[in-house]
DNA sequence: TAATTAATTGAGATAGATTCTCAATCTCAA
DNA sequence: TTGAGATTGAGAATCTATCTCAATTAATTA
């Protein structure tokens, strides 16, 4: 549950982040940032972009990815691939575990679950072939149980 | 490895694959298939086109889009996510064990392997959540060990 | 084998997502 | 306050992929 204090903290976790890693704080980015805080996980960015111009935000789209894009950059936001043309993001400070996805090929809802062993077997597996890890993603397609159950009746 | 005679079959299983779905055998299709053979995985579709090209196979980009499309429609070709902007695509049929990623984000190198215990955990997630899979992909992304000795010197 | 029907093809238009250009503006540090 | 360098906006450009539609071709049937 997102409460006016965390969001606050996470805001603040973004704009620290931003200056740590040499960006500067301009207007547009703290507009797209609290902007940010109101959506939902896995927004894609021309959805978001509408969502930024339904509420008459002043920012362009050529910013509204250019910041994703910094933000993805700086790993305040993750990058998540759901075989779709284009690509969905999520917000990732101030999440304690990662976690994967299961996304329902039918409706689109995308259901996050974590797995804690995997970690761990990736971190094995990489060693074996002296890889260093910078990132992993487990997607799995399928239909979601509401689909199912819509299907059959 | 790829003998003569494991061509052969894969080219017919493709074949087989396509009558039994319902599609036709046409003489691109075959050329594409024929030439689809002698690609490593991890093929996209625009390098593979342009090596059709190179070879002056007589089959337009459009007829290698929707032949890919087909082919990965009936289960023969797997598309997969290496972050890019283009898909990039591996061949299915003949192959045993399912395999999963480990991407190089600084030379593209994409090693395979395999890791037998995730198909079961993927299971249990799944069922868990009532959620009846399709297919899944796991991507490691980070740097080769090749790529590691070359920064280091 | 010829006729029939539906699938497939090619060329180019089109769509969709994202990035780029560049002059104007803004941020931050000194 | 000021200068250097980063950022922005608007629209052009790029890139990947799909669509359109008339012409052609594959498989089926007579």
């Amino acid at each position: 549950m997102k409460t006016a204090s965390s969001i606050n903290s996470i805001d603040s976790q973004f704009k620290k982040t931003l200056r740590e890693k040499g960006y500067f704080i301009t207007h547009q980015r703290e507009l797209i940032l609290e902007q940010l805080l109101t959506v939902n996980s896995h927004f894609d960015i021309e959805e978001f972009f509408q969502l930024i111009r339904s509420r008459n935000i002043p920012v362009s789209r050529a910013t509204v990815y250019r910041t994703i894009a910094c933000l993805e950059k700086i790993g305040c936001i993750r990058k998540t691939n759901f075989d779709e043309a284009h690509a969905h993001f999520e917000i990732v400070l101030g999440e304690k575990v990662h976690h994967e996805h299961l996304v329902c090929q039918r409706c689109g809802a995308v259901t996050e679950f974590s797995y804690d062993h995997l970690e761990k077997h990736i971190q094995t597996m990489a060693k074996s072939h002296g890889f260093r890890i910078s990132s992993h993603s487990l997607e799995i397609f399928g239909v979601c149980a509401a689909c199912q159950s819509a299907m059959e009746g």
